[in-house]
DNA sequence: GTCTATAGATTGATAGAC
DNA sequence: GTCTATCAATCTATAGAC
């Protein structure tokens, strides 16, 4: 295509925003060939089958994801930093966060009641954010206990989400970033 | 019934099983038909509409929710100690998180997703032991940020679900667990 | 490559016999 | 109260014209 992005890369993109705000069982093909402007037979030459696209979709979040990392890798200044553009992230996505949670968190969830063989793909989107963290907290002179702080990291992020979603609270999500990030600025004084 | 259990319970009974192993969404009436052992055409006795036994779902988990949480205000002992029996969830029902997440999280996750006029209700699970738990710091001196403190504790146990749900990792939900109770302890130092 | 038409299965829901 | 039979809608997926 001219603008240089095909057909194929715009069903992916409508897909993944569809599967992230109405889930990827609630979402049909119809919404998203209404959502490309293409006929629902058309899909079928660009995906062999719905967790054909699925697939992409997580292949497209995982590249995505990895570019973050590495753009917060080369930009984001010390360690301690980078993890504070990770911890950012939920002030950045408030909005969506409020209206639909993580989009990581909520795909893995649903995807685990599916019983989906996509399951372990989507973990992986989990697991780049895992290393990612464990390696900035080694770098921190936590590295017997990093993944740990990772996990934890995580697991934090994952439960305001959660919340935030649940109660569509924005002084909640604040108040929690606050503390995350004296909980790191802790975790620096314990590596010291 | 003979058993005090009648049809229309052992119907929700399934469905709040069913929903929470499966999602709402993809938990269809033939599934919960095959699962009560009745006709598909049967429910519609007893039901209207799926939203109907949604509804009745929720509030059988509301109540439920009650009856536990009351069950901890009268046998839990101190309300540290109570408290405790909030974070022991984790670690009670770990297998089944593990499994399949929270089962308050997850569905209102879902429910979020699906933008379903029972959002509402779903989230008051999640009030019922957000106010529980306020309770429980004021009267551990808490009184001015009990709310906080309660929203707090609530997103780390969400947090913890969903990774441990992602990860399946057993040790994960423990080590939380334990720094769980460790920020209770601070919390109660704090309060002193 | 894109379309229309349609198959085949499943879903939520209804009607009526017993 | 419970069943069978069935409807109408929706969904994934396919076939074939252009």
């Amino acid at each position: 295509m001219a603008d240089g992005t095909s057909r194929r890369n715009k069903i992916i993109e409508a897909a993944d925003q569809l599967f992230y705000e109405r889930g990827f069982e609630h979402t049909s093909f119809a919404d998203i060939a209404s959502a490309v402007k293409i006929s629902r037979g058309n899909f079928y030459y660009h995906f062999k089958a719905k967790d054909e696209i699925l697939d992409s979709v997580i292949v497209r979040r995982l590249a995505a994801t990895r570019e973050m990392l590495e753009r917060w890798e080369r930009e984001g200044g010390d360690p301690a930093s980078r993890i504070r553009c990770f911890i950012n992230i939920l002030i950045a996505n408030r909005t969506k966060i409020m209206a639909h949670g993580c989009p990581v968190g909520t795909l893995t969830a649903e995807l685990a009641k599916l019983d989906h063989a996509a399951q372990a793909r989507a973990g992986e989107l989990f697991t780049l954010f895992r290393d990612w963290l464990a390696r900035q907290f080694c770098a921190l002179g936590r590295k017997r206990d990093a993944d740990r702080l990772a996990m934890h990291l995580l697991a934090r992020s994952q439960g305001v989400a959660s919340l935030a979603n649940a109660f569509h609270d924005d002084g909640f999500i604040r108040r929690e970033v606050e503390q995350m990030n004296d909980w790191l600025d802790a975790s620096i004084r314990d590596a010291a």
